[in-house]
DNA sequence: CGCTTCGTTGAAGATGTTCAATCCAGGTGG
DNA sequence: CCACCTGGATTGAACATCTTCAACGAAGCG
């Protein structure tokens, strides 16, 4: 999973916009893989900021440690997204980020970054994908503000779904989840104890089905309905006149 | 208050990045005032998206409406503020927006943005801006997370008055607030009744002193400790470096 | 002066947390 | 092959927090 097959740059691909050499500044990101194992930390807080790691396997997550001795985690990394964008414009990590089970990741730095911008479709891509985590971030804020448990963690599912599903790794409606219920409560600001019970109620409603890692939807449309999933936040392509007005500028 | 006195913007003048064409390109942007009434909609849910706007006076709001009947307010904005960098990358508004008193805005298309993004200098500052922003509501997302009520709402007080600090709009440790509890418990996700019962435990702990739409905070560092915000997400510069950067790419 | 909107207060009930005990599956070592 | 160990998942019961509903109070505005 590269990063040139990310929603975004994919369609700037498709829509004729990405000169061969764009393409290969984009590939040429990812010449430096780095084997991570299960559990290890990526970067801390406040550590400096000065690059982005694009995920090739495995799953990763950033979070901040609170004083009440739990942490908010902010957001999972599947394949192919990138981490550290938060940070880009401040001097420090404003969350840690780790690996949760062992995979790959690609660093590079701001100053390839830079070299992009040079470039408006690609600088164009970037402002996208960043924007897009900022629209997937917002659409977690919805749930955690006002609704019932079983509604954050139905949403949270389907998200995770939708996501897995754009990189072909849903079979069946059944995919891996590398995530333990503690981890999953401290994304979601409730108690494990009340993701337990709340994974109970979605089974028994016939939604999910969760045996250890594995979980299957068994009628994803009904769980969509259930939060009125709004899906255009994670698959809709570029608007097809950015093609045009990027044609058109300098 | 004008994009160009944006910290960001203000941070890559003064690092000597921005050329004169550069600066005028960004006041161009805002040369068609629009004059907004309290409560007016700027845009609703899923309009077609095709530009941002700046707002120079008033306060603004975005928010989505939520199956229950009530909804969930997503971000204020003060003057200087950008709205619907969100939306970018995608056809249609993923949130409303509206006006809380009246004020004036500056709308600028999505043309007008590309062209900033041929001049790499611009389209980082536009990439800071929006991180920025993610930031923001990363930071908000944790207290909304596993924080309680009283810890919420210093939070949210304490990153107003930072704001609006910024902007110079405080004056003795007091600020207005055209906000009504209703509208902070749309933001916090609880129940106005309990923003009103947390407000008096903080006037309790001296903490906050609120009269209708004026805030005091008579002791601005407690509350800095109270939820241990770490101001470097509002008002931290762009990294040194990145001058550097710029100056060095094409 | 009376209307309207916003804020406050009380009481009852819902929702989620905490703590502790128990269960279960997989991995380890005898 | 089985006993044991371990980390996660589940369950129950007591408790805390927040919501809801309804009534009342206070400020601004015609």
């Amino acid at each position: 999973m590269s990063l040139i097959d990310t929603v975004v740059m994919r369609g700037l691909s498709t829509q004729g916009v990405l000169s061969p050499e764009d393409k290969a500044l984009l590939l040429s990101l990812e010449l430096s893989p780095r084997y991570m194992s299960a559990s290890e930390v990526i970067w801390q807080e406040s550590e400096d900021a000065d690059l982005f790691c694009v995920v090739k396997e495995g799953w990763a997550y950033s979070y901040r440690n609170l004083k009440n001795g739990s942490k908010q985690i902010l957001k999972f990394y599947l394949p192919g997204d990138i981490i550290g964008i938060r940070d880009f414009g401040f001097t420090r990590r404003l969350a840690s980020a780790a690996m949760i089970n062992k995979g790959v990741i690609c660093p590079f730095s701001y100053q390839q970054l830079f070299e992009l911008f040079g470039r408006s479709s690609l600088a164009v891509g970037i402002v996208a994908t960043a924007t897009r985590q900022q629209a997937q971030l917002s659409e977690r804020m919805i749930y955690l503000g006002k609704y019932a448990a079983h509604e954050k963690l139905a949403h949270f599912l389907y998200e995770i779904y939708l996501r897995l599903k754009r990189i072909n790794a849903v079979e069946d409606n059944s995919f891996f989840v590398p995530l333990t219920q503690e981890l999953i409560s401290d994304a979601l600001g409730m108690s494990p104890v009340h993701v337990s019970r709340t994974f109970s109620i979605l089974r028994d409603e016939g939604l999910v089905i969760r045996n250890r890692q594995h979980v299957k939807l068994p009628d994803p449309e009904a769980l969509a309905r259930l939060v009125e999933f709004n899906d255009s936040y994670i698959d809709e392509l570029l608007p097809p006149s950015f093609s045009e007005l990027l044609k058109a500028s300098p």
